[in-house]
DNA sequence: AGGCCCCGATATGGATGCAGTTTATGGCCG
DNA sequence: CGGCCATAAACTGCATCCATATCGGGGCCT
């Protein structure tokens, strides 16, 4: 196994979520080897069963164990990783599905958070989403996508957070961390862009409605229709 | 913040752990450090905003700064901790009503694991939950209750485990985890016992019958009974 | 040839040390 | 008496160190 570029992809990663996320809160270097080893495992570079020795990770990165080691601790609550007392890590049999399991799950979730945050969410916080879309609105210019993106990711995490369930939108927020690590790579069709415009632009008036079933009905229908067009979707 | 009996208190809800659990796997000082202050959150005795701070924490239990440190990375990625880079870790806002609020999510995911599960569980598992189930048959021997909450953490997890979607079998688990700590300290009334165990005769014939209707729907009528015999269930 | 055991290499869990940052304290000034 | 800043104490992140457990390969016996 090589871990050629693993450090400039990790940072390359990295400052694309500092530019997205609102918090620029800096990155300690165990959310970078998180992040790093997390990417590679839903890339499918660590097949299932793959051991991550703590030792050699932190020899390839160039890091002490110290960081690896709570790196691991926090990859092995997510489940990702199994850890056994005086054994080594290992990647979790299952790891290559993870995103698709990710969408069902949250086919499972995000309508119940969208029904909810229908009857909660904040005048301002329907404001910023407002602001996001119209800044995302569909046009000629070609960085386009970024901004749809942002748009897409407030929409899901604000609905989230609305939903007054906190455990809730812990979930979804974290199966919105594992998607994102496939956001970096994929280059979207126009076409597909454009649909989930719409939809969420459905979310959104069904919130400014104050409707919770129809809120619940685009959300669930913009998943469906989001793993419809990507229906292989195991990493991209 | 007084921390007597803290220690004792952990080895006995990990004693409890262990005797549940199928695979009897060793507990390192970070699971035993997890496991105590995850018990204080989820009774309140760390209220939402307290600082954990590492080094007093390491002092009160007798351990070294390393494990703590470890298991503060666990709970961030359970979302019930907030670590911020050189700040002290704090307990999240809402940490009080998290059993209520596993309680929702769970209603959102065991019925949808219920039916996959009716479909793809296994002659195995399913002849291993009737005799569980049989063994836990109400009678007036005294230690019935455990043997009921062996066949209930069997069947909810069986149940996860079987739906063939890893990501949310590992949600469900944890969730179960959570409400574990919960049980430790439980009596719940005779006729509540009672009650769920019908319950979930019901949603095993379910999946004997191969019927992934009638399984959601017994596990989400078996999910809101509990919740309304224990409305206000914040610890308990 | 194939299984078994033993031992060196290598890994892990945990403690400790240190540099840098944050938080609390206390004196000073308005 | 209350706000403010300097300074001391406390805390964090990370590296390093040690004891112990696991892994892996070679020799030995069957």
């Amino acid at each position: 196994m090589d871990f050629i570029g693993f450090k400039s992809e990790l940072t390359l990663v990295f400052s694309v979520m500092l530019v997205n996320e609102k918090s620029a809160a800096e990155a300690s270097r165990v959310d970078e080897v998180y992040h790093g080893l997390l990417l590679r495992i839903v890339r499918g570079e660590m097949p299932a069963g793959m051991p991550l020795k703590s030792t050699q990770i932190a020899r390839e990165l160039g890091v002490s164990r110290t960081p690896v080691v709570q790196a691991l601790q926090r990859l092995a609550a997510d489940g990702i990783v199994h850890l056994e007392l005086n054994k080594r890590a290992v990647v979790r049999p299952g790891a290559e599905k993870w995103l698709v399991e990710i969408h069902e799950m949250r086919e499972l979730l995000e309508p119940h958070a969208a029904a909810l945050a229908a009857e909660r969410i904040s005048e301002g916080q329907l404001a910023r989403l407002e602001a996001l879309a119209a800044a995302a609105a569909p046009s000629e210019s070609l960085d386009w996508a970024p901004l749809a993106q942002d748009f897409d990711f407030a929409l899901h995490l604000t609905i989230a957070d609305a939903s007054g369930n906190f455990v809730l939108a812990e979930a979804i927020r974290k199966c919105w961390g594992f998607k994102r690590l496939s956001y970096a790579a994929a280059d979207e069709p126009h076409e597909v862009l454009d649909k989930g415009y719409q939809e969420h632009l459905a979310i959104l008036q069904a919130l400014r409605a104050r409707d919770p079933l129809t809120a619940r009905a685009a959300m669930l229908l913009h998943l469906r229709s989001a793993a419809r067009l990507r229906p292989a979707e195991t990493i991209v």
